[in-house]
DNA sequence: CTGCTTTGGTTCAGCGAACGAACAAACGTC
DNA sequence: GACGTTTGTTCGTTCGCTGAACCAAAGCAG
């Protein structure tokens, strides 16, 4: 097995790509004896690659880079309609997606999974024998530690051990995370929050998921709770939410509560739609994405004052990241954080792919066998 | 110095109480033969002594526990008028509590607390030679691994080096860190946080403070800005704050803010007084007692439904902890947070004493010697 | 072309922290 | 008093890491 030495060198050259022995050994505060071997054994196992050889004063380095091709990994996200799942290999990169029917039970769930990691491996002889793990990407709370979802009403599930399932099933270790929490670490490890070891990244769809990145590692709560933001009180006394409270985030900015206040002015509900008529004037239409794009700022505000995240990355699966959405999003935030962090916030919106929630559940198996996260 | 080791034993037994070699290698899945030489060097360094002994089937097994005398810490508080100064032990028994002069410039400060850590160490011989760090809890942001306050209003201070400033003129090393973390640090090791990983500390004095356990550690933010929920917005387009924004947490909620109300109303302005007020029926009272336990029972759950703490803890300096406020503050709580971890938060409105700040700033020093925290 | 300098990377002996296994200690029990 | 049981120590070994010496591969000066 890789040591915790072996991950950080990992982790290292997946952060800042192809680098040196002699600069890893600068990074880690490791001798050049242990760095030499450890390369070694890297390489030895088909992890590591020696790559571009670089001339300057000297003997030229020769940059180590990840073999995609050593370690794959099987991403399932559950929190998307349909189903979806994904290969990907050691660097993120993705060789196939494809989707499940929106199965009725765990059993059935598990089996179809089975199904097409099966399919997978006979059409990608490259990944045999080193397919390292299943990631899975649950819409509710899950117990990280041993791989069962506690409650998901989406799924209407509770207790349910998908994890050891799912690992039954197939004769590969699962892993089993929140779909928030998944979408987080996947952009930590390989996408828009890569290297930033305080992030927090929120998802805006049909419901808003959030997951923060803490020193490097996913924060999961005490009780695998955290990042429920959905639910979190922006306007006392507002309109009624699923979840028995009032007012809550969830009621205001989430892409199902907005089409629902579209339907009900007499609106064309899609995001892109709404976001036209705002430009061409319609009140309505400015008051709704207004309404929306302020509760989801003073909720930002709230999490970058209580745990000053470096970066924070916003991704909504539909509408346009560069509307009016956006943009009361981006000023709401700066009106209500402290002016003195805002100036040093970095705040992305962009848009999130159907396709980034398997990767995400993907990138928890590659996070737990190898990047140690 | 101590290694890793050294420290998780510490942390187990100041956090478990006494416990014996064997019950150690439970906890820490080591050998038994590794805990008997950890052992054997803790106690030959002084700093673990064997207790009592409890007899069972076999032989009869020996409790180790922390020899409170082995190390002595001193705490500084900042945050507190006038600035108070703490001698604690390893076990954050409190020797000794002075007061210094609310100094003017940092060089004076400094000069202060060399000359009260010099009498003290004059006054208790089982220190000498055992003073093993200087904590400084600083209102403001703080660069905690350089040991300089980066800005704090309260002192009008920025980019301040006390850390190697107090460190040079005692020759003992100094640590700093933003007060409400080392509060939080403190009952973290020493109160009621203790053995509690996922954990937040809120104060109520003249300001608000807020500190987060998270995963056993403090958790500082990307730059030191983490738990600034003063000045997180609660009520959009409130009453305007010294931060230059509105509707601040600070300005509803805060001992001033409340007080400043409570004369505005022709009000006695004591916490004590306006409750006994509210008490008797007075609308002004319960308004204004009522609108400040609201904004800060909502800012605690949308802190609850974002990190998901096991235990939360609102220190109050002034006013009574069962009082309107107190019952406003949970009422408001329980209403905002999810049910199903309503039930599950631990929430304890408690009072804070002056001295709680000096003794959490002693517990930097002592979770940076020994317990590595 | 030949050595010298500079930087990158490897080899090797040694140290220290951890381990399993065997052993010693100190009780209750029959 | 022999025996089982549990606690704690001792001993030899392994393993990861280290510094120091060494080898390798370039540029560069003469």
């Amino acid at each position: 097995m890789l040591t915790d030495a072996h991950a950080s060198v990992l982790r290292l050259i997946n952060q800042f790509g192809p680098l040196s022995r002699t600069e890893l050994v600068g990074q880690l505060g490791i001798s050049k004896a242990s760095m030499s071997a450890l390369a070694a054994d890297l390489i030895d196992r088909g992890v590591l690659a020696e790559g571009e050889i670089v001339y300057g004063a000297g003997r030229p380095s020769v940059r180590l880079e990840l073999s995609p091709n050593s370690a794959f990994f099987v991403g399932v996200s559950l929190a998307t309609s349909p189903f979806t799942l994904t290969l990907t290999d050691l660097r993120g990169g993705v060789l196939s997606a494809t989707e499940l029917s929106h199965g009725a039970g765990p059993a059935a769930i598990v089996a179809e999974i089975a199904a097409a990691i099966a399919d997978l491996l006979a059409s990608h002889p490259q990944a045999h024998g080193r397919l390292a793990g299943i990631g899975l990407a649950v819409p509710g709370v899950v117990d990280a530690a041993t791989g069962t979802c506690v409650r998901s009403t989406l799924l209407d599930w509770r207790d349910v051990p998908i994890g050891s399932c799912v690992a039954e099933a197939t004769g590969f270790p699962a892993y089993v995370e929140n779909d928030a929490n998944a979408l987080a670490l996947g952009e930590h490890l390989f996408g828009s929050l890569r290297g930033c070891d305080h992030a927090t990244m929120i998802a805006v769809g049909d419901g808003i998921g959030c997951g923060h990145i803490i020193n490097g590692e996913l924060h999961r709560g005490a009780r695998g709770g955290a990042g429920e933001i959905a639910h979190a009180t922006v306007e006392p006394g507002g309109l009624p939410c699923q979840c028995g409270k009032r007012g809550c985030l969830d009621t205001l900015a989430s892409v199902r509560s907005i089409a629902a206040a579209a339907r009900a002015a007499g609106l064309d509900c899609g995001l892109a739609a709404l976001d036209s008529a705002a430009n061409r004037g319609e009140r309505a239409a400015i008051d709704i994405l207004h309404g929306a794009g302020a509760a989801l700022g003073l909720a930002i505000a709230q999490i970058v004052q209580s745990l000053d995240p470096a970066r924070l990355v916003v991704g909504l699966t539909d509408g346009p990241v560069e509307g009016l959405f956006a943009r009361v999003i981006r000023q709401t935030v700066e009106a209500n954080v402290m002016p003195d962090d805002a100036r040093r916030l970095d705040l992305t919106i962009t848009r999130l792919e159907n396709q980034a929630w398997a990767v995400g559940a993907a990138s928890i198996a590659a996070g737990r066998g190898f990047f140690r996260v």
